[in-house]
This record gives C-alpha cells, sequence and structure tokens, in this order.
DNA sequence: TATTTTGTGTTGCATTTGCAACACTTTTTA
DNA sequence: TAAAAAGTGTTGCAAATGCAACACAAAATA
C-alpha cells in the first residue's frame, strides 16, 4: 500500500535519471520473459503472477509465484539457461527498470537513495520469504511439508490455526508435491490426531 | 574478496554510527541462534557455515548453507518458530549488526550510503543463489534435480562440464535428497547415457 | 441462467525414494 | 604413523509419492 504510493511518485521525480516503466498487463499476459545477461528488475505492484518453466515435454512446472509487492526479474537468474517465463495470473500492475542503469548513475539524489531503500525494502522481504520457501522445500515428505507451512502460516502450536489463502491445488504446486498425494497426507493427518479442518482453517492439536 | 576489504575499512569508518561487531568462531561453533523478533544481520567474511533446524526427535535438517559474502540472519525469519542454529563448518570470519540500528540512523554520510551499497549487493546475491535453489527444490524427481543443480553449474548443454565442488553427502544435503538415493540415480543417468562422470566432472551428454 | 472451466476427493497401481546395513576408501585427528 | 572419523558405493526392502482416471462440486464465463 505505502510502497505503492511511494513508487508512484518516485516514478515521476525519477523520470530523467531512471525511468521507471509501468503497465498493466491482463490475465494470462505474459509479463516478461528471462534473457540471460539481461538485468531487468520489475515490481508488482498489484496482482499476482507464476514464474514458470517449460520442460521438453511440454508440460511446465511453477518455480516461483509472486503477490503485491514482490520482486523479480531476469537480473537475479544470471546462470540460467532455460526458458523461464512470468505470466499474470490476475490483472497485473508492474513498474520495471533496468538495473545496470541504477548502477551506472553517478550523480546520488535524494530521491534516487529513496528509491533504493524502497528496493532495499523490497529484496529484504523477497530474502525473508525465500528463505520461508526453503525451509518448506527441504523437508524430506509431503507431511512435513504441510506442517512447516501451517507453522509459517500462523499455526505455530497447539491449538492455533492457520487459514489458508491458496487453493490446494495451488498449496500443492507450492509444496512442489503431487495434489493428489497431498489431499491424502491431509486426510493422514486429521486421522491421526494431528490436525484439525474446518474450511480453510486448520488447528494444530499437537 | 574486495568485499571484505570494502567492509573493514567501513568497520573503521562506522564505528560511532553503526558499529560492525567482528568474530571468529572455530569449527562446530555456534555463530547464532535465530530469535523471533530480534534483527540480526551477520556477514560471513570468510569460512563455511550451516543454517541448521533440530526436530524434536533430535535429528536435524539443513535448511541452508553459507559460504563467503553470503548474508543470514534472524531478520531474514521473521515469523520463525524452530530451533535454527547456525554451526560453523570451518573456522569463520564473521561480521555482523543490528538492522533496527541501521533503519533508526538519520544522519546520512557517505561511509553509510557505501556500505548500504554493499549489503544491496549481498542481498542481490544472495536472492540469486536463493532463486536457484528454489528452482531445483522444485524439481519432483531426484533425476531432473540433478540435472538442474549440473545446469546451474556449467553443465548448460551437450558437451558442457559441471565441475562439482561438494562432496556427495553435501550435494545429497543441498538437494534435499537421500544420499544413497541420489548416488543410485546418478548411475542410473550414467547407464541411460545422459551424463558422463569423470572424477568430479560431470559433462552433459544430450 | 446455462455452459464451460477449474478445483476437489478418492482410489489402485507403478515407480521412486528413504532407510538401514554393510564393506570399503579417503580424510582427519591424535 | 596409527587410529578414528567421515565419505562413498551398493543392496534389499518398506514406505511414500506420483500418476491416471474418475465423479462430483464450485467457480468463472458467455
Amino acid at each position: 500500500m505505502e510502497i505503492r504510493y511511494l513508487l508512484t511518485k518516485m516514478q515521476k521525480e525519477l523520470a530523467t535519471t531512471l525511468p521507471l516503466k509501468s503497465r498493466i498487463y491482463k490475465k494470462e499476459e505474459t509479463i516478461t520473459t528471462y534473457i540471460p545477461n539481461r538485468s531487468h528488475i520489475f515490481i508488482l505492484i498489484s496482482g499476482e503472477a507464476d514464474l514458470v518453466q517449460y520442460d521438453l515435454n511440454g508440460s511446465f512446472s511453477i518455480i516461483d509465484s509472486f503477490k503485491e509487492n514482490d520482486i523479480f526479474g531476469d537480473v537475479f537468474y544470471p546462470s540460467n539457461t532455460d526458458e523461464l517465463t512470468v505470466i499474470a495470473k490476475k490483472r497485473c500492475q508492474v513498474l520495471w527498470f533496468d538495473y545496470n542503469l541504477l548502477k551506472s548513475i553517478t550523480i546520488q539524489n535524494e530521491s534516487l537513495q529513496e528509491f533504493k531503500d524502497v528496493l532495499f525494502q523490497l529484496m529484504f522481504n523477497k530474502i525473508s520469504t525465500l528463505n520461508n520457501r526453503a525451509a518448506i522445500l527441504t523437508k524430506r515428505s509431503i507431511r512435513e511439508k504441510l506442517l512447516a507451512y501451517f507453522e509459517f502460516n500462523g499455526a505455530t502450536q497447539y491449538g492455533k490455526v492457520c487459514t489458508l489463502t491458496l487453493s490446494y491445488s495451488d498449496l500443492a504446486k507450492y509444496l512442489s508435491v503431487n495434489r493428489s498425494a497431498m489431499s491424502r497426507e491431509i486426510n493422514n493427518l486429521i486421522e491421526d490426531g494431528i490436525i484439525k479442518k474446518e474450511g480453510k482453517q486448520i488447528t494444530l492439536l499437537y
């Protein structure tokens, strides 16, 4: 919210030093395709998008998914060789600029400084969410992945509740497991008395 | 190398505004235990360390591993409730400071600006490595994880070589798979004519 | 509102993976 | 240098997971 406001302000102030380009993407539209050695940075002002990788056999996997205030771009995948594409899941407002341009600027003004601070904050958040994701993905079983996810989302101890914001399909993608296997495992957790499920509410029972 | 030099310089220049604390840790020593709501940031100047999580049953898993110029700390795990500990794998030189202190500073001087730029660069690299890791961990099978790892480490196409820097044990931990199952899968890849292994060199054959 | 698309729960079966145990090699430590 | 510790390769077996297929529910779209 606040970041959105700040960025709009900066777009004007930085117009001559560091042009921030803005665009709206419709659902299903391709926001960007990652190109090695390019250094674009995108900021998702609103909406939701997925980073998708197509395999040789035509199927695809979702490497990452982005929400409001998320930051992405080929600049963060320097050594990549695969076809990586960011696709809008909903209507998205996106801001982007070239990181090389930012680095090349020698004159420091206050707006630029402020912009760097915003970027700093966005990167900070990005590291946190990536760390969380890595902590979940390193778990060996679906059960452990689920419990770790519930924990990171509110169900920190006995009696605490995790309110699911993702659909089960999306949750399975996020945990990178088979959807039906996950569905089965949630049932096991309930049968074993480890969790309780009421609609989108998961309660920890241990 | 350069960052190390820069940071030593800044330690002196920032002594009064933002004290950067430095310490050497011996192998096996605990560098830090993550505490919720604290905001320490650590920079690994030299050495190697693991972020370790102990389970209820006493076994542990390695959530992340850090190398030279890596950045870590509880500040990046705001919602965490588990016991997370960073343990030196080798002799480590570590620099740390409190992020809240950095945020609270109102006077801007050049050294501080320079320090922020270094931090920016470190965070940038951190996002890249975490993105790579996530791209690997989202792969469903050991085979795909291995191939993605080889790709990110040099074996980008037919005939290209990935030189392994990790031991097989460590690689299995990094990919978050069972070591012996990974060993078996490497053999399968060789038998299927997909890779060639010569010592620590993996060559892509497709 | 009717129709299409997407999400959900369930199942049997094949495959993959983890686990445990062992021998052997290499590296580290005393 | 000898002894201990850590790393590696291998195997059978059990358990977990993926996959495919299906019916049905819910949501999005025309």
